[in-house]
Formats: C-alpha cells, structure tokens, sequence
DNA sequence: CCTACCATGTAAGACGTTACATGATTGG
DNA sequence: CCAATCATGTAACGTCTTACATGGTAGG
C-alpha cells in the first residue's frame, strides 16, 4: 500500500506522468522506497479508477502523448488519511540475522564473505543516503526546491526538518548494520577455527 | 527463498511435522524470520517434491497421521551451498522513513501517535528479543538443547555465539528505531506547531 | 464429555521481481 | 542519421497475507 502513499506525496507537489515519477523512484523517494516501472504504471493506473488522481493525455511530437497525473481531492484526502492513521507494521524477516544464527553451519571463509558483503551491502545505502543528507541539507534536490516552492515559507522549516529526520533512520541504520557485521568479523576471529 | 532455509535449519536438528515447525516460527527461529502455517505446509511439499525433504506418514490414535519430515542428501548440500554462498539483498522499503519524510503533512497529534506507535512497537520486539538472547545464554531454548545435542562439544561454543550474533542484530535494530522515533518527539517539541 | 491442542490444508488476492516488448522524440 | 532519453506497458512467476475450512486426539 506505501507505493500508492509515495506516488501520491510526489503527486502533490505537482503533475508528473508515469515516466517522471519513475526518474523519482530512481532519486529522491527512491532512497525511501523502491519501486520498477513495471509496478509504476499499473498503480497509477489502478489508482485513477479509484479517482484518487486525474490523467491528462498530452501530445508530444506530432505522435507521441505522455499522460499527466495530478491529485484528486478525493487523493489528497486519502494521502491526508494515510499520513494521520496508524501505519501497519510487518512482521519480522531478516535474511542477515537468519543466516547470522546458523553461520557455524558455513565454512570459515563463506562466514567471512558474507559479513564482508554485508558491510559493502551497507555501506553502499550509507554512502547514497548521507549523499542525499546532505542535498537537503543545501536544498539541493530539484523536488525539494518545487515542494518549497508550493509551500508556504513559515513551513519551510518543518518541510526539510522531517525530510532529513526520514534518511537519517536509514543512515543510522545502515551504521547499525556495518558494526554489527564488523563485530561479526571479530568474532570469527575469536573462535578458533580449525585450532 | 529464505523460508525453505530456515525450514531446513530446523529440520537439520531433527525430523519434525509441519505443525511442529509452525509452532518453531511462534518461538525460536519466529524470532528471526516469521511465517503463517499457510506458507509452511505447502511449503514442505513443494520442498519434498524437489527431494530436499522427505516425509514418513506416522499414525497418531486410531484414524489420525501426521507428516514428519526429514533432511535428504541433496537438502543438506542445498542448505550448505545456501550457507556459503551469498545473500541477496531486497531494495530499501521502509514505510516509516516514508511517512516520516512527509510527516508535516499529518497534524502534530497524528505524527506524535505515529512516533509513540514506533516507539512501542519497537520496544515490544526489543523486549522478545532480549529475552531470547538471554535464554539463549542459559541455553535454555528445547531448540538449542537439542541442537547442541547433535553437535560435537568442541562446537558448541561456535553454535552459541553464532545465534547470539543473530539476535544481537535485531536488538541493536530495535534499539537504533526507538532512539530515533524519541529524537522525532524532541524534533516536534521543538518545531513549534501552531505559534 | 469436553476442552485444549494436534494436524493439515485451500483460495483469493495483494505485492513484488524479472524479463520481455515497443515505439517516439530530441539534440548533436 | 544515430544515440540517448522519453514514454508506456504486458506476462509470468514467486512470495506473503488473510480468511476460510476441517477433523482427530489426549487428558482431565
């Protein structure tokens, strides 16, 4: 159900099609939440028959159309529902910590490995995620300069307050994760294998 | 995928019904990874048929049976080439970095609730996962006893360490949301709502 | 006898991944 | 004219959730 949230939070600060909401998921929310062209274009699709959003056709070329969303009332009172209720928690299903808690059933070398990619694997989120800190940090990103610009300026502050408060969950969860794997490198160190 | 390897990791300690493991994943292994008996059961016999697994029909009173299945040849080298090779890692998707990112959207009362809700729901897994690693240092789980009881005394250490590695992850997860979720509310305090 | 527990599933649908598929436009 | 980018999807498959569905057994 998020995708839809994320589609609508993009929608609202201005019309985009399919294909611009796309680049987004490859940027900005992307950093937030994932989401293919693949699933994309049917939600919206799915989501302008529930008259969440309104699709305009637009001729590009002398062939070519691209088609234009923009937010409903009907939308913007659902994304308002969303952001006030209660979000839904799944359950847990961590594949690291599976596999962390069985990891003397794995050679000495693959136990290495893995905790070595699991730092590599985190490092990578770090590295994007403090990138995009620090973007919005300087106002730096073209969707955050359009949202503030829609945005009336005694928000501004809150608008990039929270903003920054989303990524540093991620980057203190990447941290999170990278001193645990490197303890994790310790500890095989510790235990002796093969003596 | 990794439902198939937690199946087998428990079933690598002895043979078990489908009921048997479905009552694992509300305790020991439900910690790390969970999943509803609607997934277990077809589950084993999509795995029985691949040959990881095989089942031995067992009477139970006059008229009732239960499955009871154990690892094969190939579901051991499966496990193993699991254990050693690579994990995948899924994309970012985390529906409260999402909503958090957007949190001035919601009135300050829904964003509080939001916060105190992460807070609580965090702290309730804190809660059992701290108390597993404690068991887990007491060897104190029938799932760690048995286990240790097919292992060879040199190992056991391995095998205790490793497991308290696992849950150290999530604890440390649980730990860094609620952190985070509390310096949320001081950021709300602190952005003066309303004035 | 009855309650708690043992035991095993099916069905529908949402969500997500991967691969496939096609064509137009713009700028150099 | 050619490459990069714009633009929009379908199809098949796997995973996961929620709800539904049924019956046997063991112990008090």
């Amino acid at each position: 159900m998020s995708l839809r949230y994320a589609l609508l939070a993009l929608l609202r600060v201005g019309p985009m099609s399919g294909y611009d909401l796309q680049k987004q998921f490859d940027t900005s929310v992307g950093h937030l939440w994932h989401a293919p062209d693949s699933q994309i274009y049917p939600e919206l699709r799915k989501m302008e028959k529930a008259e969440l959003i309104e699709g305009e056709e637009q001729v590009r070329g002398t062939r070519g159309t691209r088609r234009v969303y923009h937010v409903t009332a009907a939308g913007e009172e659902d994304y308002l529902a969303w952001m006030n209720g209660p979000l839904s928690y799944a359950r847990v299903r961590e594949p690291a910590s599976l596999k962390a808690a069985y990891l003397e059933a794995a050679t000495p070398e693959a136990a290495r490995s893995f905790l070595e990619d699991h730092i590599a694997h985190w490092q990578g989120e770090l590295d994007q995620w403090e990138a995009e800190l620090e973007r919005v940090d300087a106002h730096g990103t073209p969707m955050l300069r359009e949202r503030l610009a829609v945005t009336p300026p005694e928000d501004h502050a809150r608008v990039v307050a929270f903003k920054r408060f989303g990524y540093e969950n991620l980057v203190e969860r990447a941290r999170t994760e990278i001193g645990w794997a490197k303890r994790g490198l310790d500890l095989i160190d510790g235990l002796g294998y093969g003596s």
